[in-house]
DNA sequence: CTGTTAGCGCGTTCAG
DNA sequence: CTGAACGCGCTAACAG
């Protein structure tokens, strides 16, 4: 069981300030002896120094804590992200306090009220709408606010992302290429910044195929759901007398519901219909179909960001630019 | 932008005081009138009201915020598992401080020693090892540990786990009537209760059946990983001349090393094996194959963990009892 | 090297 | 109803 610094002063028979000028790294300026200091070291080591976070957050206004705001934990990409925040924080000395808020701009907002009031130092947002902060967080945490994954229109706060529309197209041209003609696109949330991108991606190289138009079909939809994915998949199918020979999905939801109606109505996906989609899961590649899928960079993209709240958080400013990092296509088979 | 006591004070005329007992509940003790009572406490519904969680923390000793220990953020159940406890926490005016582990122990210690550090009331923790925390913990918080996931045996702390005997007992029942015999099985991380049980599970069933021995076929590797699977399917595969019928995994890391494994040597998974796993995961169902999966009640856990918790940091002790949640059988196709 | 002091904001009491 | 006071444990400064 970790000491207090009472405890340590007792048990080595120095006076509670000397401890705490050892453990708050001024020893030199006070002139305590290499001896004592050592002394004080040893015993930490051994035993270990357990410090009153929330007496230390009181004095000096700060809490060595960061806020990470998502729309749902329980998605692959933003579970992955975390997990590197986390062990970032940790190498920082910082606790991560997460909160997820069902993409809903009421719950976002609340979520930050209630990170404000516990303090935290910086905060790490997915925006589930446009930004606007100014009522709900101080100047002093607005300067501390990192946005991350969505890159919408000049807001105030720096931007981490993918490179979405890199992934739009390397993906449509892929997907072009293996079906030798334009594919179907079935869209979701396409009020998303990193959805639109991808979506720009796409139809750029629409238009430097020469293609009628009538052959660029995007279906879309509003929420990113399962629900969407039934609906898109309907409607693409409406235009087919059979299936296309490939199509491309916004995200892994609606490729989830596109799959369930596809099968619901011909027993099985067959298995030459070429899959495309942004964002990649492990799973994807026991799919008997070829799939080409978007894999973004989680380690980087959470490194960046955490380099940029650090680097705010110290006090240098910096700008509020968009940053954007590559992603990979994979091809599954 | 929520107010201060102070702002509050000031913006109506009254005293710090005043406000104090109004927002502390005292406000009737100290014969606040009505009239004033109703004028602050719609103004802070109308503002609302900043209050600084460290001085609070500090003066009550509580923080009002719970530590969840997990082996991996980046895992379906986990994250689930997470996501319920933080609208669960949030319903209840906490904070959720979410740490992982990679399934070590030392990090497992570590992260009991920041959360305690961090003045958490409460935690929730899935151990790695046979949790051993009285040299860790201080006495007031280990009256306020649950564990979760993982029942070893003659803790002293109360456990909610899934009925994985129940989940391997149906799983082996289902795939052996399906495959009309002796399936193998392939498990890893046999130390934990909960493999343990599962495995438990399925013995039973063979026991019941009146197979050889030498029927009854199971791998077993140390760490639940990829790389586990490759190797548990390569010694299943040593059995057989080709296939089995079916073969029962341990978990879902199992399963895709195994499908990887097979998948390499076969050039693709056999659409007629019959896969069984433990958990459960949506893209299951668009593998070819049939799918039995077992599938853990993360809402009833999650839910059941949190009152047991709730009820331990109000002082009402109740015993160290395991208790168990029923999982489903679910079939893919 | 050590002891003392002040103050961070909150909850609580007590004397007006 | 209000003002004043105390202490939670820590940091920071200063006087020895």
């Amino acid at each position: 069981l970790a000491k207090t610094v009472e405890e340590i002063a007792r048990a080595l028979g120095v006076s509670i300030t000397t401890v705490r000028l050892v453990t708050g790294g001024r020893a030199d300026k006070y002139r305590i002896s290499a001896h004592t200091q050592k002394r004080i070291t040893d015993y930490i080591k051994e035993h270990g120094y357990r410090i009153n976070h929330a007496a230390r957050s009181l004095k000096l206004q700060r809490s060595e804590a960061i806020g990470l705001v998502i729309p749902e934990i329980n998605n692959v990409f933003f579970a992955q992200i975390m997990a590197e925040f986390e062990v970032l924080c940790r190498k920082s000395g910082l606790v991560l306090l997460t909160v997820s808020t069902k993409e809903d701009i009421k719950l976002e907002h609340r979520a930050l009220q209630i990170l404000q009031a516990r303090g935290v130092d910086g905060l790490i947002v997915a925006p589930s709408a446009m930004p606007a902060y100014e009522s709900i967080l101080d100047k002093k945490l607005r300067k501390n606010v990192v946005l991350i994954d969505r890159a919408f229109a000049e807001t105030s706060y720096p931007v981490i992302a993918s490179d979405n529309f890199q992934g739009g197209q390397e993906l449509a041209r892929a997907m072009t290429a293996a079906c030798g003609g334009p594919i179907p696109v079935l869209c979701a949330n396409p009020s998303l910044p990193s959805i639109v991108d991808r979506m720009r991606g796409v139809t750029q190289v629409w238009q430097q195929s020469g293609w009628p138009e009538e052959a660029k079909q995007m279906q879309l939809a509003e929420t990113d759901d399962i629900a969407a994915g039934h609906d898109l998949a309907s409607r693409m199918l409406a235009h087919y007398p059979s299936l296309p020979n490939g199509f491309i999905c916004s995200s892994l939801l609606v490729l989830e519901g596109v799959l369930q109606e596809i099968k619901s109505r011909y027993g099985k996906v067959p298995p030459d219909v070429l899959i495309g989609t942004f964002d990649d899961h492990p799973m994807l590649k026991f799919l008997p179909n070829r799939v080409l899928s978007v894999r973004q960079n989680v380690a980087a993209l959470a490194l960046r960001t955490f380099e940029r709240i650090e680097q705010r958080m110290r006090g240098e400013a910096g700008d509020a630019a968009v940053e954007t990092i590559p992603v990979d296509l994979i091809s599954h088979n």
